[in-house]
DNA sequence: ACCTAGAATGAATGCGCTTACAAGCGCATG
DNA sequence: CATGCGCTTGTAAGCGCATTCATTCTAGGT
């Protein structure tokens, strides 16, 4: 319709000058009670809002932090459009969620921006050039180009380990510890001997710390192992989990014991696909996953699997930002590991339930 | 550290003008390809990112949609940092989810806010003064702050119905027939008589909208029911339906047959104060929900409630923004109207699991 | 009444980019 | 050889606000 009003026409309106607008929104105070009130009157009557961009512009920051995400999203579970009950939470919900809460709590508002078959250089930087500091995951882009950026805003990396000579933040959880702990529950309180481990190593480096972990735990218990993983995958979705059983069925001609995927949703897959085989779980074959997404528990059987607290990545993401932001510019790069805790459920044949639903059981 | 390199030392560094750095980012095909490719190196080496202020500024366009809501979390879930594992969706962000996704599709990072104690005016200030368009969920900000907002942006209200003369675009779910078709399965299908109705009418119109289908439903039914709700809450959180069930037994001095929250949350947060109380459901007191949030599921027993395509309101938003955004500016205000679906589960006394749970069961 | 420290306001500038508009260029046309 | 056209590039004028500095106003102080 109209032209939108800006300050100018405040201004004018109000019979004072731009400078004066400015002020009642920046910092009331310092303008006279009553000529404050006349401007707002004006501004109201106006329809006026601030425009962000040349406030920030102008002021050089923006209130506002980023989250940039690789797109995990299941293709099956795209195309299927009524899966909207089924909705269960995924990873980069969590930390959104987690994030969202803590901006909040900072004044901040919060962008999200996920990758799509765009360049990833498009992403960051339509994110990076609006907002006053941003967090990634992993893989969403290349390390290289987040080292520039980092040298104008802070940028904190989620999920991946410091590479050598970074300087970003990290966060990361202990994906070591938390799978040779679950693999070595599957070992010792359940006697299984024959695992197999499904995921990619090169996929990201917590992957590859899982599968570590994995290593370990096999070899404290004398099994042998080889040095990579029995399976890799491409996506770590769904579709991929239920795709590696035919996979790992066509090299071995025969089912190990336990399946231990490297996150939960090519877990989830698993089970399905394995229920459509007609195998029993935990009875046939032990199934676990990492991550703790909800739907871990919603499947039946519930998932086993190691605990991320999700939430918190995204609350200390951002934490570390506003540090950042509000002085500590260059202190040096943090790298915090936040610890993980193993769910044990019906899928690796540990009783169900855990007691934290509410009501009558 | 230094100075963050713009399009002046971009140009200079590449030995072009200003003109031409920005036609690189903009319209690359409009540059020759070598002048191309020796603009975007001096970019690589400089380490530039374009500011996505001045370019918004300049161009009147940012790129992002925005989402504003009102708090909806639950005091008592802030408070237990513990929570992590239970971190169950609200109806927020299954929102934020669809628009993503939807935005995501179409180009658009997605900026969302809540509002806190701050005013509503600084949050939709900062959101509006930032985005080329968004929604709003009901009860954010008053209607005529948005009317006027609207005049120069899209902006589409999520969950309420259009108000009179509103010029506003909404999408809203069928709340009266969802809830008086659950109240009808209580009635007819399960023999109950007596029944009490949680929540406040005045808190938005959907609750509005959901009680009036309680009451036709109890009338043709042949039941006798006041005009309003046998108890109003203010916040429809866990905490206020587990203190409804004192108000409730205070006032009436007995259990009625079945309760009918006004949403799941409130339920839940009945269901554990029943459990509490050694009270069984459903054999003791039925209990029921509404949205469907995916902490329905969750709940032992499962909540009987009315779903809602919460991830499709999202997309739908987005889709309508964007839709205004290219061309359909003036058109007359949309109002959609979203089917909803009763789920049958457990704490109605129907039997629990609907068969969507993959793997066996 | 006169002077002065503050407080309140205005004028002017720049933030980094987009975008008409114009200018320069090489080349086919008449 | 003058003309005109398409393709590239440069020039310059903002976009709407924050902010510095200068200016005016106000309230004490003497």
């Amino acid at each position: 319709m109209s032209t939108t009003p800006t300050v100018y026409d405040v201004a004018e309106r109000s019979g004072v000058s731009i400078a004066t607008v400015s002020r009642v929104y920046r910092n009331p105070d310092s303008v006279r009670a009553e000529t404050r009130e006349r401007v707002l009157t004006a501004a109201r009557e106006l329809g006026y809002v601030p425009s962000g961009n040349a406030r920030g512009l102008a002021s050089r920051s923006t209130g506002i932090l980023g989250l940039c995400f690789p797109d995990y999203s299941d293709p099956d579970a795209e195309a299927g459009e009524a899966d909207d009950e089924d909705a269960a939470m995924l990873y980069s919900d969590q930390i959104i969620r987690g994030m969202e809460r803590a901006a909040r709590r900072h004044g901040y508002a919060l962008l999200i921006a996920a990758s799509l078959k765009g360049g990833p250089e498009s992403l960051v930087a339509k994110v990076a050039g609006r907002v006053d500091g941003f967090a990634v995951l992993a893989r969403t882009v290349p390390t290289e180009e987040l080292e520039i950026i980092s040298r104008r805003q802070p940028v904190v990396m989620l999920a991946g380990p410091r590479e050598g000579t970074d300087h970003l933040d990290h966060i990361e959880v202990a994906n070591f510890d938390g799978q040779s702990e679950l693999t070595r529950h599957l070992i010792e309180d359940h006697g299984l001997r024959r695992l197999a481990y499904i995921g990619s190593a090169e996929e990201s480096p917590d992957v590859e710390a899982r599968f570590r972990g994995y290593l370990a735990a096999c070899r404290a218990g004398g099994l042998e192992v080889a040095d990579e993983p029995d399976l890799r995958v491409r996506m770590m979705t769904q579709a991929e989990g239920a795709h590696a059983l035919d996979a790992l069925f066509a090299r071995h001609g025969a089912w190990p014991e336990a399946l231990v995927f490297a996150n939960d949703q090519m877990a989830v897959g698993a089970l399905h696909a394995l229920a459509e085989r007609g195998l029993r779980v935990p009875d046939d074959v032990v199934v676990t996953g990492f991550d703790g997404i909800p739907l871990s528990r919603l499947v039946r059987p519930a998932l086993t699997t190691v605990r991320q607290p999700m939430l918190r990545m995204g609350e200390e993401a951002v934490e570390l930002l506003v540090k950042r932001l509000s002085g500590a510019r260059d202190a040096d790069p943090v790298s915090l590991v936040l610890p993980v805790s193993v769910a044990r459920r019906g899928s690796c044949g540990c009783r169900d339930g855990e007691g934290v639903e509410p009501g009558v059981r």
